[in-house]
DNA sequence: TTGAAAGCGCTAACAC
DNA sequence: GTGTTAGCGCTTTCAA
């Protein structure tokens, strides 16, 4: 007690101190049955005694299948990762397993770090959701031979199991939404084409003012990954000579810019831009006006990966399933019809 | 390579392809010295050839000095947290340190469980934000029988090494421009005081209010951990007979809630109320008015934590040490000069 | 029930 | 340089 070992106490010290075998206090400390009451509580407090802490990396060596799961997210800034990662952490730890967590900080080189040192821990699964570079991601993928779910940032052609949300259909909404209110050069503002889910929201959106006649007004604007280069890129648009009237955001991260830059021109939403933002975030509640915004179900989609990774470990899943959630479009505020005046003279 | 085996290739299975011994092996693929070129490509041939990956937490087992150090949060929606964890995170890899995250909700009972369950994998240090709970957070660093750093929720009794932010005198220079500005009513409005950089936050904001003479305004209420929360209190607090001139919030999340409730209750800032936040985030940027509100040196606080860990690793370092950071009032358009109206109808 | 013993995948002496 | 071997802390047969 008064002068502890320099190297912490193992099973085989709390063997010796309760006077039983190791495997007698392997089988108490580890939970399992056969062993009479009398050695358990001796073992219980043997361990407590000399302060015993168990080694579970050794434990899961030994017995050669971890309980932990690792979760790479691209960057823990965005709301919407932290809420996915939220809703998993209460699933895994309600099935037994423990989540292990990564963060690339959207630099791919970051992330294929993370994976090798996530996998080389010995993880028994993994969820990633991906940053830029589509390839790349695949090459990921490849290099986890354990059960896996890529979330998000991924396409219904990804080769290993993906959880998404219909970015495709809800941008569509959005568009549609937009002219439907005499908006005709509408600008979409995307943190980089080289996302797969941001493709397809500018595609989708493309599509849509196509369809309306409006090939000319299309404006795709890549805005990079943060909100600091959503800002910069957003205030060259607005400073243009014919200013969109309205303003579609790809994500929570460029909306954030998108708004710093409105804010510095001095432009009033929605009276001389109308702003939707695909992706909520808690903060665009304290808005004036309220965002209208397309809202992804978190929830869903952190279930839904939970519930296919647990299918995977138990082994009953061996075609990649693409699952696809519905967004909501919520009408709010910050969108309005075009006035004649801004129209002209945007 | 066209029909795998079940179990994954061991250290093993290499030597056998590359004709080597396991140890030479281990020492080309360890990155040790002494092995001659020729033998070393056999061995990163035939490693490359079976698809073999390195189990890293045998060679740490068997090594017995792990290189990780484990990082357990109180809130992943928290900005200041986010960014904490991404300055370490960078910190850390240079230093040929790998972090693993680990996140407690802000739940004492989860915060218990994430810390024995990173510890139980063998962490080289641990560095820990804790979440409500002095006692509870000095029993927690207890259980950390190695390096460690306690940070931000915790005060110079705290027996652990600690970073801070030096609440009191920043808290103390909130109050003053609130005074200043001729505001008397001044309401702190903080998550709970079960914390003690809150507590701390709030007790400067009483004394500067007393040295005013202002005793009789006094009012620190408790909003809760959550946004929500707060933003029901507020509105509460903002309905009352006698209105606040001004709001100071004691967190960002705190901050999310009142602003909120101040919308809620189609108030102006600061023409109703003025707003002074501790702490700033992202979103707060777009806001208008922009927020007056209390900076903490995020990325000095980071490099801190960092540089006091690698001290402790590198056992140059046997007292505790308590380091203290100067937070920073950034006066902005939140805040003004009290109208002889709002101070009577309030 | 219990204990002895054989490893899990890897590293580090130590001989050759 | 290279191979052999004894473990790291733990689990899990297998006899007793």
């Amino acid at each position: 007690m008064s002068m502890p070992d320099r190297t912490p106490p193992t099973l085989r010290d709390v063997a010796i101190t309760a006077k039983v075998s190791v495997g007698t206090a392997s089988k108490v400390l580890s939970g399992a049955s056969g062993v009479s009451a009398e050695r358990a509580r001796r073992v219980w407090d043997a361990a407590r005694l000399i302060g015993y802490r168990r080694n579970e990396i050794a434990a899961d060596l030994r017995r050669g299948r971890p309980t932990s799961i690792g979760l790479v997210l691209p960057d823990l800034t965005n709301q919407f990762f932290v809420d996915i990662a939220r809703a998993l952490e209460n699933h895994a730890l309600q099935h037994g397993y423990q989540l292990i967590l990564a963060h690339a900080n959207e630099n791919p080189e970051r992330e294929t770090e993370r994976i090798r040192f996530v996998m080389s821990r010995q993880v028994a699964g993994m969820i990633i959701i991906p940053c830029r570079g589509y390839q790349h991601a695949i090459a990921e993928a490849r290099e986890c031979n354990v059960p896996l779910v890529m979330a998000d940032r991924v396409d219904d052609t990804f080769p290993a199991n993906t959880v998404t949300t219909n970015s495709r259909s809800a941008s569509t909404d959005g568009t549609a939404h937009l002219i439907a209110l005499g908006h005709q050069r509408i600008a979409f503002l995307v943190n980089t084409l080289e996302l797969v889910n941001s493709r397809e929201r500018a595609e989708a959106y493309m599509d849509a003012m196509r369809d309306a006649h409006l090939a000319r007004h299309i404006a795709v604007i890549e805005c990079g990954m943060t909100a600091m280069q959503s800002h910069a890129t957003t205030l060259k648009v607005l400073s243009g000579s014919t200013r969109p009237t309205a303003l579609f955001t790809g994500c929570n991260v460029t909306t954030l810019g998108a708004l710093r830059a409105i804010r510095d021109a001095d432009l009033q939403i929605p009276l001389d831009v109308s702003l939707l933002s695909f992706d909520d975030a808690p903060w665009m509640s304290v808005l004036r006006p309220y965002l209208t915004s397309i809202s992804q179900p978190v929830e869903a989609i952190g279930h839904a990966i939970w519930q296919l990774m647990l299918k995977l470990l138990n082994g009953e899943q061996d075609e990649f399933v693409h699952l696809r959630f519905k967004a909501e479009l919520l009408v709010r505020e910050s969108t309005t019809y075009v006035s004649a005046e801004t129209a002209v003279t945007g």
